[in-house]
DNA sequence: CCATATCAAGAGCACTGCTCTTGACTTTCG
DNA sequence: CGAAAGTCAAGAGCAGTGCTCTTGATATGG
C-alpha cells in the first residue's frame, strides 16, 4: 500500500508541476498554450506528458476546473458583513480582484471557448460555485424581506426561472431567481468588458466605474439597504 | 490608369475572395483560422496569400474590421418606431440576433482577445458605431425628457463620464452617459454569455431570458414608456 | 522595347500536437 | 526470489502550422 501510494504520489505531484508550470506559460504567453514549451521547461520529452494528459485539451480541462475551484473559493471566503447591497458588492469586488490578478484564466473560463474544446460534466459544479454564492446573498436578503424583485414573469421562462429559483432556496420566486441569474452575468460582463479592452479610451476611473455597475445591479434585484448583524 | 486600375481591381478582388474564404473557414473551424488552408481552398501557394495579407494577424484584423461594420450597420439599420425602451429593445434584438447568425466573429470582436494581436486605430470608428447607435436612443429620449438616470455621480469617474457624455450629446448627463455605456455592456455580456455556454443545462427560453435582462437595463437607465411620433 | 514592379510558386525553417516504438524501471504475484 | 506485468521517459517520426526567401513568370510604365 505504502509503496502503491508512493508512486500515486510521484504522480499526482508531478501532474501538479506541470499544471503550474502550465499556468506559468499561460500567463505569458497567452492562450495558446504550447505543450512541448512546458514539457521543456520541465527538462522532459513532450511524448512523456501525455501520461500524465492525455491531450492538450486535457491540460486546458484541467487548468480550467483549478480556476472554477479558485475563483469559487475566493467568492465564498468573502465575509458577509453589512447590508445586503454590501454584501453583492463585496462579492463582486472580490471577483473581479481575482479576475484582475488571474487574466488568462478568466479568459480561459468566460472568454470565447476554445475551438475543439467540449466542458465535460466535471467542471459544472465547480462552474457554478460563483453564482451560487451571489444566490446565498440574495436568497437570505429575500428571507428576511429585504429583497423585491419587481412584477412575475409569464411564458416559457417561468419554467426555466422556476428551476433556477428551486436551486438558490425557498425564498426565491422565478423573477427574483431570474434577476439575480442576470446579475451575475452583468457582473461577469462588466469584468470581461474591462479585461477584454472595451474600456479603453473610455473609462480610467475601472474600479469605479465597476462599483457603479455592480450597484444598479444590486439596486435592480432589489437588494435593501437595511443592515444585517451576524449572530 | 485604366490597366492600373485593372490591377488594383483585380487585387481588391482577390482580396475580398481570401476574406470570403476565412470566413468560411471561421465559421467551421472556429478561432484558430490557418492561412494556409485558405490558401489550399484558393487553389493557391500559402506563400501567395502573404502579397495580400502580410500576416494571420492581418488577415484577422481585416475579418475584425468588417464584422464590426456588419454589426454596426445592422444596428443602425434598425427602424426607430414606437417608445423609447422598444427601441432601445429592438437594437438589443437585432445586435444578439447577428451575434446568433455570426457567432465566430461575434467571439473575435468581443470574446477573449487573440494572443499577440493588438487592434489597429483604424477599428476604433467602426467598433463604435453599435454603442453609439444606443446613445442616440438615450439622447434623444433625454432631449425629450423621458430618461432619468437618477443621482449624479462624484469623484474620479466623473470625468471619465463627462468625456464619455459629450460624444453621445448634450442632452445626456453623465451619470445618464454611465449607465448608457453600462447597458451596452449589459446588452454585450448577455450575449456572450448566451453565446459562450454560461447558460446551458439552465436557460432555454433564450430569447425570452434575453428580453428579460435588457427590459431590466432600459428602465435602470430611465427610458420611459411613453411613445414617439416620427412625424 | 526594356527596365521595373508585381505576382505565384516552391523549398525550407522552426514550431506545434500527437503517435509509436524502444528501453529502463518498478510493482506484483507465483 | 525471480519472472511477468505494469508504468514511465525518451526519441523518432508524421502531418500540420506561420512565415521567409528565392526563382521564374507576367504585367506596368517610361
Amino acid at each position: 500500500m505504502k509503496a502503491a501510494s508512493l508512486r500515486a504520489r510521484i504522480r499526482a505531484e508531478m501532474t501538479d508541476e506541470i499544471k503550474a508550470v502550465a499556468l506559468r506559460h499561460l500567463a505569458t504567453d497567452g492562450a495558446n498554450l504550447s505543450l512541448r514549451a512546458v514539457a521543456r521547461d520541465l527538462g522532459m520529452a513532450s511524448s512523456a506528458v501525455y501520461r500524465y494528459f492525455a491531450s492538450r485539451d486535457e491540460l486546458l480541462t484541467a487548468i480550467i476546473i483549478d480556476a472554477y475551484d479558485h475563483l469559487g473559493a475566493t467568492a465564498e471566503a468573502v465575509p458577509r458583513d453589512g447590508s445586503y447591497p454590501e454584501q453583492w458588492l463585496a462579492v463582486c469586488h472580490a471577483v473581479r480582484e481575482w479576475a484582475l490578478a488571474n487574466v488568462h484564466q478568466w479568459a480561459l473560463i468566460y472568454g470565447s471557448p476554445v475551438p475543439g474544446y467540449q466542458a465535460p460534466n466535471d467542471t459544472i459544479s465547480s462552474a457554478t460555485r460563483v453564482v451560487l454564492t451571489l444566490a446565498r446573498i440574495v436568497q437570505d436578503a429575500a428571507a428576511a424581506g429585504q429583497a423585491d424583485a419587481g412584477e412575475p414573469v409569464t411564458g416559457p421562462l417561468a419554467e426555466d426561472l422556476q428551476a433556477v429559483a428551486s436551486f438558490a432556496g425557498p425564498a426565491v420566486a422565478p423573477q427574483l431567481a431570474g434577476r439575480t441569474m442576470a446579475g451575475w452575468l452583468q457582473l461577469n460582463g462588466a469584468i470581461s468588458a474591462e479585461l477584454f479592452g472595451q474600456l479603453n479610451n473610455t473609462i480610467t476611473a475601472r474600479r469605479e466605474f465597476f462599483e457603479f455597475q455592480m450597484r444598479g445591479t444590486a439596486s435592480w434585484i432589489g437588494l435593501s439597504e437595511v443592515g444585517l448583524r451576524e449572530s
